[in-house]
DNA sequence: AATGAATGAGACTTCATTCAT
DNA sequence: TATGAATGAAGTCTCATTCAT
């Protein structure tokens, strides 16, 4: 059991960030299993192959930005203070997770994986929480009015997704603190949220 | 010369498709000759390498991008018009070249392949008209102040790119005339431009 | 001691049966164990190799089939009651113990294994009580003059297997009570015999 | 297409050679490709895997096999004359194609293989070829009346078969023209067709 | 007496590339 | 200009075996 666990979270930590820095095909089993310190049929033990591998992991992954998610955004009182959480969640997951976050976005459309469903889920997380802030928000008055939810949310997502990993690839001295606002700043225009 | 040009049109119009849909490494030299209709060493006669074959492809679309770009803002009189000009011209493209532009979306973060040059170009290329564009606009007064011009650019067409596929992959049934008018309501609200 | 023969029997019986079917170098450990319903590390507990499982197992059978063989063939008082008899052995054998003689016939001229003495020892062993009553009906004027028992032993004891397995394999529905005869009567022809 | 005839009989006659021997799962595809002299891919580039290669190379030796029926065969007068040409082509191809026939011997019964078809249509082949003797003699009343031709032909088919591998295993020293009037003594025996 | 996670040599297979035609 | 048979390095995966429990 002991043992166990631990081979898991090796070969998951290994597999994340080698497929983030390489993409899944540019990454070979053989160097999965020297950075992680097991031998090449743990792997096959563990996982009937590399896809299912990547799979599992991409679930994991899943579970953890709920936790971030649910995490951050618990004390929100009104859209705004939810909306700035989100911006801020997202921000913090992509800098601690940037290998993970890379995978998710070359993989995301891609429509002949197997693990297709995973990704799909993952996004359906991530954008319905998005969708429901503004929708509330735009009930609430607190938006612009006439916003598609759906559509505005899978579109915000993506502007913070694209600049958190411009920013962590082309402009790594930067801080989070210092990109944050100006992110914040773009959503909240966006929406129609009135000054950040 | 006509057969050669046919021989590099169809070996570009597989290719392109090809790893838009599965990516560079999960695309072979065999699937792309076999939709191309050509013999395999044709490939290795006219490049030296499939990454070159990639290469040479990638900048091909980049010539098509900038020419798309000029011709659209071109007449533009106000930095209004020519942001509205650069969200369609960049909604139509990926549009007309959907692989396209999710090879180039899936790569846009690798740090390990040969075309990294010119992937880099391309962006840069994109986004610096982006950039233009809105420091002319804060400059003239028409956007909101104290905005960074090169953030809000890469994250502004990232927010494009990634509504852009979300629409072509998920809701293929929506029509660019329904899409355009949202996307470009949230860009102009994010740069403060006032109601688009 | 109870568990422990348990176990053996066990897998012994798996091992017969998915080698019968798939042959030895098609059958895994992990097939074996998942269908005796033990730890894969009981196999080695056991036995020192995969290899030497299928020597204890061959042995086992050989001592079954020479039970089976004495058993049939006590009561005989010529040698047309003793040739009838063992054909009836070899056809009920073969029945009961398909897998595993499926198992000899594939391994049978196979000169390559760690087994071929075991294999060795279960044909001479099957044939020399062949030879020994064709000798004996040669001898006492019952069968054909200037018949080479070796020759004939080994041939009749072939003609007896393959029209076997064809039967259990290709025509199962046909009963051992239908076959029999015309087996019978070919072996009888064959040996000079006289009607079977 | 010399090369490439030329690299597929060589493949052929190393696989056969090997298989015969070794057995399918017990030889590999380093030891074909190493005695062919050719490279490992080039298995792949003409067969889509090993397993097919066997299925082409069983076809291969159906198809030698026929035409050394119909030779042997052709100038028979009487079902004797038949018979006594059967069971010398069977002979002599066991002699000529050792290895292909172990390969078939141990393969028959097996109901897991991709090529079962193959090897169907290889015994279907052979055993009709005998029974459509046999029948016919049973007609003219060459041999044993009431004699069912078609589990009669297997098991003669399994009698030559067994015989003729025992003698090439385990008496090599042996020739054909001392082996032959043995087996053919039993057979004629077997299907009472008077003194061979 | 029995377990099952872990191993690593070696199996099958893929695929970018070469080269004689 | 174009072909396609052949290559071999490198990939994914299998599986008999070991060992701490």
């Amino acid at each position: 059991m002991t043992r166990s666990s631990d081979t898991l979270e090796r070969l998951f930590d290994a597999a994340i960030e080698l497929i983030g820095e390489h993409g899944y095909a540019g990454t070979t089993v053989d160097e999965i299993v020297a950075r992680a310190g097991v031998a090449k049929g743990t792997v096959y033990y563990h996982f009937r192959s590399k896809a299912d591998l990547v799979s599992a992991l991409l679930e994991d992954g899943l579970r953890r930005l709920a936790a971030s998610f649910r995490e951050e955004t618990e004390g929100a009182q009104t859209p705004q203070e939810a909306l700035r959480a989100l911006v801020h969640a997202e921000l913090a997951y992509i800098q601690r997770y940037q290998a993970f976050s890379k995978l998710v976005m070359s993989e995301m459309w891609r429509v002949d994986r197997d693990w297709q469903a995973s990704v799909g889920m993952l996004r359906a997380g991530y954008v319905s929480v998005f969708a429901g802030v503004i929708a509330e928000g735009v009930t609430a008055g607190a938006f612009r009015a006439g916003i598609d939810a759906q559509t505005s949310a899978s579109a915000v997502f993506g502007m913070i997704a694209t600049a958190a990993l411009d920013w962590l690839v082309f402009a790594p001295e930067k801080k989070l603190e210092d990109v944050e606002p100006v992110i914040r700043a773009l959503v909240f225009g966006a929406l129609g949220a009135g000054p950040a």
